[in-house]
RNA sequence: GGCCCGUUCGUCUAUCGGCUAGGACGCAUGGUUUUCAUCCAUGUAAGAGGGGUUCGAUUCCCCUACGGGCUACCA
């Protein structure tokens, strides 16, 4: 009885999608799933002047790295395409003439700079230019409403640009209603009457996206909440055409970590963290804008904390692989108010994923990262990963934790070697050579009691011992623990680092 | 300026009229690690303000303040 669940996600080309793009892509997406329903992709390309090369591409690479495909897009061509609105032109004239036809629309030749000068007058004077109801009879606007239809047609003949504009009703209170926000009330006198069809023959977002939702049979529209002043529109054109609204249902914005207003590219250079999901390079300035992929996020890690902005399981459970998400996902549990978005609580998020991601796996990554290592044996590098791996955040820190397993220390630490060599340490690391080469060490037991057993016994001291000997082996005071270190690195090797240290000292 | 939406620890949030206001990130301290990091424990810190409604308001209503969005022949 019920139709099926459809959602879109609907961007425009005109650049990178952003991750507040993601996110709402991301809540259509596990709404869908979470309802067997489907998930649309269609791209919003009716503003030539603004469209971008590339970006259709990047915004479908975006959503597959994210492990949310659309079910229906360009590409994917369902019951129901094309998919791009440059595709599907000639059914918005169709349509804004249904409209024209049943007086709910109007032509209106005013000219751009015509506009813009009623616009600049009523901001010198203190007041706001709407072109509605109370002044688009009045004479200085030049309209269909106003001149007769041999007039609109002579200059249509003529061809003179026009648009075509919404004829908003007068004096209505409507009631809206949204699945996030409850029930809004709006006065249809505060509307203007927006540009449906634009004089280049392409129509505005608002009117393609009401055809196209009706066309696309979608049932639930979730989108920003920058859309949440044009609903009132949105619904009068349903009513004008006597279709039936979907739901609707707005999400909260994501804000700047600090400072004011929406995230944006700008927050992520200033900062330090990106806001795409993937690398994009600007065609025209060349510049780079780095990706989450790049920078090393697990997009399980990304989809996880984009899905905690705005919206929350209602547990105190926060890890959620996409499946789990699924399952809990609800706009019952979406916020109202913008989200202000946190790169320390991003890193935390994908440092549990790169835990729960094993060192066998890692091993491939790592290798491919540094080529230096790629004639090691990938079981070494194994080892060496999961002595390192809980300390990192990024596959891409794995080097600066471990290099010391593949190379010798070329230099020493300064503030090491002041804490850690002293008078009596040429003569305790000599010995320490000694007593290496005699212990056993085919396990890393053996050597640690070879070595504890001589510090007791002479009453060193484990300082005297532990601290040269780390700088020995790493170059500083960092690191794992000395033992495993001599382990995997093998006791001849190790020997060696300690007399170089020696030798340079 | 106009219209709309919002407001709980620094940040993300829980609470659906009974609160000693819970969790996570961050930060601080301690423990583990004879190093560093991880890890563990503890601590830190909040319902914008003013009116109502109510036995009782963080929770419901109104006003103010603040924040955000929109206000294009952009989406």
């Amino acid at each position: 009885m019920n139709n099926p669940i459809r959602v879109r996600f609907a961007p425009s080309p005109t650049g990178p999608l952003h991750i507040g793009g993601v996110r709402t892509a991301l809540f259509n997406y596990l709404f869908a799933k979470k309802n067997g329903g489907t998930f649309v992709l269609r791209i919003e390309d009716t503003d030539q002047k603004r469209y971008v090369d590339g970006a259709e591409d990047y915004i479908i690479e975006s959503l597959n790295w994210c492990n949310i495909p659309f079910d229906e897009g360009p590409g994917k061509e369902g019951d129901f395409g094309p998919y791009r609105q440059s595709e599907r032109k000639h059914l918005y004239k169709e349509y804004v003439d249904l409209l024209i036809k049943n007086n709910k629309a109007y032509y209106a030749f005013d000219s751009a700079e015509d506009l813009d000068k009623e616009r600049k007058n009523h901001e010198e004077n203190g007041k706001t230019f709407i072109y509605n109801w109370h002044n688009r009879t009045k004479g200085r606007l030049v309209n269909s409403l106003v001149l007769s239809e041999k007039e609109v047609q002579d200059k249509i003949a003529n061809g003179d640009d026009y648009v075509v504009r919404f004829l908003a009703p007068e004096g209505q209170t409507i009631m809206l209603s949204d699945t996030i926000r409850g029930q809004i009330k709006i006065d249809t006198n505060t509307l203007d009457d927006k540009v449906l069809f634009k004089s280049d023959g392409m129509p505005t977002y608002h009117l393609a996206n009401v055809v196209d939702d009706y066309l696309m049979k979608i049932t639930h529209v979730i989108r920003g909440e920058e859309w949440l002043p044009s609903l009132a529109l949105h619904k009068l054109l349903y009513k004008a055409f006597g279709w039936e609204a979907p739901v609707f249902a707005h999400l909260p914005l994501i804000l700047k970590p600090t400072g004011k207003g929406k995230l944006s590219k700008r927050d992520g250079d200033k900062l330090g963290f990106p806001v795409f999901p993937l690398n994009w390079k600007d065609r025209t300035t060349d510049s780079l804008s780095i990706g989450y992929k790049e920078a090393g996020y697990y997009s399980a890690a990304v989809i996880n904390f984009l899905a905690f902005l705005g919206w929350n399981p209602g547990t105190e459970q926060e890890i959620f692989n996409l499946e789990n998400l699924i399952n809990a996902f609800d706009l019952k549990n979406v916020n109202k108010a913008g989200a202000r978005f946190d790169p320390d609580k991003t890193k935390w998020f994908n440092h549990q994923y790169m835990q729960k991601t094993s060192a066998v796996d890692l091993v491939s990554v790592f290798m491919n990262d540094n080529p230096q290592t790629n004639s090691v044996d990938p079981g070494f590098i194994e080892l060496v990963i999961e002595h390192v791996k809980e300390r990192a955040t990024f596959p891409s820190e794995l080097w600066g934790l471990s290099h010391y397993f593949f190379n010798a220390p070329t230099e020493y630490s300064e503030a090491g070697i002041k804490k850690a060599w002293k008078d009596h340490s040429k003569t305790v690391m000599t010995q320490l050579i000694n007593v290496l080469s005699e212990a056993k060490d085919t396990t890393v037991d053996e050597l640690q009691s070879a070595v504890k057993g001589w510090i007791t016994e002479n009453e060193i001291g484990f300082g005297k011992v532990m601290m040269p000997l780390r700088i020995a082996l790493v170059g500083a005071l960092e690191g794992v623990d000395v033992f495993d270190i001599m382990y995997l690195i093998g006791k001849k090797e190790s020997i060696k680092r300690i007399q170089s240290l020696i030798d340079s000292n």
